[in-house]
DNA sequence: ATCCGCATGTAAGTGGTTACATGATTCG
DNA sequence: CGAATCATGTAACCACTTACATGCGGAT
């Protein structure tokens, strides 16, 4: 459901095949919300189903043909009336820290270790997030509201940061 | 799996009905892992079939009697086992930040209920983890653990007020 | 030659949500 | 008298992941 507007608004931005969009979710939007290839291409052929989206072939120049999605006047009301829609509410779910909870269990290398792997994966979403900001110009209110979605993981990624330099310095 | 592992965290510390587990997932582990109840009675009843955990059905003072679930030393050993196994990662899938995303396509009053019904919800959030804190004495590793992980709640929920300060400033 | 990028999808399995269904006790 | 809490579960559905399967063209 929410990936399926998702994909609607990505596709009011431009028509795209269902290989476009993973490119998509694994850079511009993959910071707040990821999808697997498996998912995008029957979500599309749901969207298509329900005449949110058309399909249209490109012959290809080498591989296969491109199956180009383009968003209908329906889709652009479903899209709009999503977007006027009552909020869902964000369920978390982090494996980290359900680790940490339980991590009176586990030694001190082990906690240790726990600890560093997640400042290494953090430090590497900071840099490639912070390498998208600094490619990026806002302009209008669309590319400003982009740049802060970008702007929010970076915040957290910090925070988390900060989070771990406090506790790897109490469990020491 | 990891619902699975977090389960019997749970139950290592003090053998549980499902319904005892719900009020965890609502409380004391819902910041970082929610859990509907259909499928704690199910994880229940898997760990069960693996031998990870035996049912002790205790006669109720009224109301239906109490299936007390305890870990078994196998239970115990697959718990160790996940704690030291390697990290599963996080994905992201935050609706809210995908309605930003999209938020050009929202007129101004839309786009600042948007931010208002945010800032809401977190600061109900951090109200009830903030309680949650000054309720706690932390003693041991095992406590100072389990309290770090709603610091770290916290410390994203604050994180989330600032940048929603900015955004909205910026927006206005 | 071999690997990477482009481009498509299916099948099977796991994980998570919503709705249905029941019934006693306790508190206001 | 009615609502909330305790306590159990099932059935159906929806969302997501992993593995399988194919094949061209261009770069190294």
């Amino acid at each position: 459901m929410i990936l399926g507007r998702i994909i609607l608004g990505l596709l009011a931005i431009a028509p795209m095949t269902g290989y476009d969009l993973k490119r998509h979710f694994d850079s511009t939007v993959g910071h707040f919300w990821a999808a697997d290839k498996a998912q995008i291409y029957r979500t599309l052929a749901r969207l298509v189903d329900e005449g949110y989206a058309e399909v249209e072939t490109v012959a290809g120049s080498g591989a296969p043909d491109r199956q180009e999605h383009r968003i209908t006047a329906a889709g652009r009301v479903a899209l709009a009336a999503w977007l006027a829609s009552e909020p869902e509410r964000h369920v978390e779910r982090d494996p980290f820290l359900a680790r940490v909870f339980f991590g009176a269990d586990l030694d001190d290398d082990g906690l240790r270790s726990l600890f560093a792997r997640r400042r290494a994966a953090v430090q590497d979403q900071l840099a490639r997030l912070e390498q998208m900001r600094a490619e990026t110009t806002a302009l209008d209110r669309g590319a400003r509201l982009r740049l802060a979605t970008l702007d929010n993981g970076i915040a957290h990624l910090r925070t988390e940061l900060g989070w771990l330099d406090a506790v790897e310095e109490e469990v020491a």
